[in-house]
DNA sequence: ATTGACTCTCCCCTAAGAGGAGGCTATATG
DNA sequence: CATATAGCCTCCTCTTAGGGGAGAGTCAAT
């Protein structure tokens, strides 16, 4: 019964060596030994012999603190802190904070897992990213197309207007088309066919120049192959900007990287949508 | 005007270096030569002599997709798995199982932080953690105490029936009193006063032998002060309890770690409170 | 020819320990 | 008393997904 109670010796005390305290902890040696060369909690006696760490039971309640702390996924500097007196408070409403945003950002996650699994993203081959559109000067014909067709046999027309005045396209270059219908039209568009060039030059009477404002923010996707499959890519990323609270701000882009000039598999093709958008509030 | 178009050379691919490639993508360098070292995304071409690394239009899709696993947490390992063929279905299953996973914990998390700022654990001092009590060989004496300090002077008569009977105690020594009666209270109480032995003895008057049945999860608590402070903390556990559903199925112990035997300050006493539970489902 | 912007490889760093090698020590058993 | 085993020590490497930087080579424009 309690011996030491009966001796009456109130000096000595009981000192653990690491494996006892780890195992009446639920904890590892390895912990004990990282949290001692961290200075975090250092053993009550070390012997100078043999490097043996001793630890009393007075330490439970400062291993238990840090315990816990670590349970609500504080660092180990923050512990450290809190132990030379840094505001317990503050450093829980960050927490709080900080475990707001991870709980938002995995809700997120859950959201895009979920929008694949239900197979509106189509195999996940649709990434709809944010980037900015910056100010762009560009070259371009205006045209009111029959049907979306046509608007490739009047490339070829565009990119000889563009040779005679003597153009100097960007690097890396950066061509599409912008519709400027509203809502969607199969036939009888009018849109412009837009190429970025170094510098304006004078206005002809089919080649035009003007300077297109930057966007901050665009949601952008990649469409891969013919064009014939291009309305779902538009359904989906349209259907990214509502679920996602965005809103429309401008015309949108159909930026051409691989076609037809250089991939004869359809297959290959490559093209990127660009919405400007805006966070609604 | 889409030069390679109007050469009508369709062999010609666009070659970008690393750093062009990675301002389309919005991504550093860095991560992609960390794709090219792992396999992930191998450069279209290095050039032999300098060792330099170029890319084409046509692994944009490739990389949006490995940049979408990305986002949805995907490990760089997972992400191969898949481009080698794996079930894309059955691993975002997978990743969803563990965002729910990850979901619980952090709502867990709050809620200690939660309950952390509202006070009700008392400054985190309180950790209630869960660990298996195994089965326990005791010493022990029935009394029924009319006021609760009557147990510490009872414990010196208990240390001499144990050295008479020649009781070795286990190590690290484990005395504890079970509480018989159902509720609280503050006077009159009926107790077991026990002590882990390595042997069961035979039985006298007073000091009998029993062996106590493991328990699979015990909710402990560590108490630091005077014992004027106990209900608070068998307050804060019991919450505990609940609040996590947990139900109590056995008789709660209350462990002396520290106390008057080998500690002066009060302040400094140690008790653990032991509670077997059971998770309701 | 020079300059500045890119690119390469190689090395170290992250958080919180885990895993293990090689060597010393404490305790229990024969 | 000798030995076997378990426990302890330090030191090293490994984990993720890249980031930072050094030192050296390369490209393109002036």
């Amino acid at each position: 019964m309690k011996e030491l109670y009966v001796c009456e010796n109130k000096e000595a005390q009981k000192l653990y060596k690491i494996g006892m305290f780890a195992q009446i902890n639920r904890i590892t040696v390895k912990t004990l030994r990282y949290y001692d060369d961290m200075n975090l909690l250092k053993p009550e006696k070390v012997d100078e012999e043999n490097g043996y760490r001793y630890y009393t039971s007075s330490q439970l309640p400062q291993l238990h603190k840090i315990l816990a702390l670590r349970e609500m996924d504080f660092t180990i500097d923050e512990i450290i802190q809190v132990s030379k007196g840094a505001s317990e408070e503050v450093m829980m409403q960050k927490k709080k904070s900080d475990c707001l945003k991870e709980l938002a950002k995995i809700t997120k996650k859950m959201a895009m897992i979920d929008s694949y699994l239900c197979g509106s993203y189509l195999q996940s081959d649709y990434r709809v990213i944010l980037k900015s559109l910056p100010e762009v000067k560009v070259a371009y014909m205006h045209l009111n197309l029959s049907k979306y067709d046509d608007l490739f046999y009047q490339m070829p027309n565009m990119g000889t207007e563009m040779e005679n005045a003597h153009c100097d396209c960007t690097e890396p270059s950066y061509c599409f088309t912008i519709y400027l219908d509203e809502g969607y039209k199969e036939e009888n568009m009018e849109v412009e066919i837009c190429e970025a060039v170094a510098e304006l030059k004078e206005d002809s009477t089919s080649l035009k120049f003007k300077v297109l404002p930057a966007f901050e923010t665009a949601a952008c996707v990649l469409h891969k192959g013919a064009y014939c499959d291009l309305p779902k890519t538009y359904r989906a990323i349209v259907q990214f900007i509502e679920e996602n609270g965005y809103e429309i701000i401008g015309q949108q882009r159909e930026h051409y990287i691989d076609g037809v000039w250089n991939k004869d598999n359809e297959e290959e093709w490559l093209t990127e949508i660009q919405f400007p958008v805006r966070k609604i509030q």
